[in-house]
DNA sequence: TCATTTTTATACTATCCGGTATTTTATTTC
DNA sequence: GAAATAAAATACCGGATAGTATAAAAATGA
């Protein structure tokens, strides 16, 4: 606990380096989809051999785990910060906007959406991570929508989590669809036009 | 061409039936995943052996190819009488709106989003028709759409194309939702909601 | 009865998967 | 330099997959 040991000196120095193969397996289950992506693959990706990989992580589970936790605070916590970045409600939903119609990142579409649609196909950790991550975003999106409705910017209708979840499907569907090769200027305007029902212009 | 042989009379007779087995598979296919459903298992669901399968079918691809049009005359075809009902704007997104959110064959889902979701991982032959009925699909809604704009229901805006792809996509969104599981109650608000920017009440 | 035809049933192939046992190699400690 | 240690590389295991070769069975035609 106090000064971080960095390996016994004891044995063969090892040569695999955890987070290159984590930024691997990640790149690789995000643009193409994690149930198709084989950890033979990502072993010869990374140049790494199996038992080694078995040995950092534990299974596929444990991996796919890493990487999806890795995911979420590299990449998803970007989310969050616009949802809790204080803004209005108009630029909030146009940050939201411009992020899924348009951050390069997501071209390829969102590793945890990829992950979120395949759910039956992970293992139990991942699968529980998932779940846990979608409680938070969403948890996430109705903090946002009831503060908009307590400062008055949204007017009563839909429930809070209603909009919330309803907003959340949004922006996942529109970043879905970045995945499959959609005009970012179509899925821009589909977007909008679906969010402009809590904030009409 | 002339009338139609029920089979040679030569030869041992067949107890296969190509129309149960393709009830089979579409079921199976349908309640879980094409991805997720071997041709092993349905052959031993449907109490057949594989190569009579193979003789039928030719392929894995050849199946679910023919799964995949029994499905489209079967069910998607209710989507197009909805919208080729003649009726008014409000009344044609109702009627999706409740095939959508209520009708009980949609509870586990539309197996044709489920294959166009993992569109990559089917055969040549059911991806192009995949590819075609989506084709078909959106020139549909496109053409629904133009006539209420026609009509003066639909005020000018987004263009038919977009309003096309948007309103195919939020009737799949709510019927993929179904299949996780989701609240209909909840999932008919937020499709309601969805489609109120086309017609508003 | 016996050859022909067509379908069925069984058993098999090759490949890929996640996971592991075993051996080899590189290092530190004594 | 020898023992100990830990990692790496290779080769393997059992299981599932799509697809097929082969043999058995059930019918017809002569």
């Amino acid at each position: 606990m106090s000064d971080a040991n960095k390996g016994p000196a004891r044995g063969r120095p090892r040569t695999m380096n955890a987070e290159q193969v984590l930024d691997v397996a990640m790149n690789a289950y995000w643009h193409s989809d994690p149930a198709d992506v084989s950890v033979n693959a990502i072993c010869q990706m990374a140049g790494i051999s199996k038992p080694s990989l078995y040995r950092e992580f534990g299974s596929e589970d444990g991996l796919s785990r890493a990487v999806l936790d890795r995911y979420a605070e590299q990449v998803l916590s970007e989310i969050f910060v616009i949802l809790q970045g204080g803004m209005g409600l108009r630029e909030t939903l146009d940050a939201l906007i411009e992020f899924a119609s348009s951050d390069p990142r997501m071209e390829t579409g969102c590793l945890f959406y990829k992950m979120r649609a395949g759910k039956h196909r992970l293992g139990p950790d991942t699968r529980a991570r998932v779940e846990e991550i979608d409680a938070v975003g969403q948890a996430a999106y109705a903090a946002f929508l009831q503060a908009a409705r307590n400062a008055g910017d949204w007017p009563d209708g839909p429930s809070v989590e209603a909009g919330a979840k309803y907003l959340g499907e949004q922006v996942a569907l529109a970043i879905t669809q970045r995945a499959s090769g959609e005009d970012p200027a179509r899925i821009r305007e589909m977007l909008t036009l679906a969010l402009s029902v809590i904030s009409r212009s």
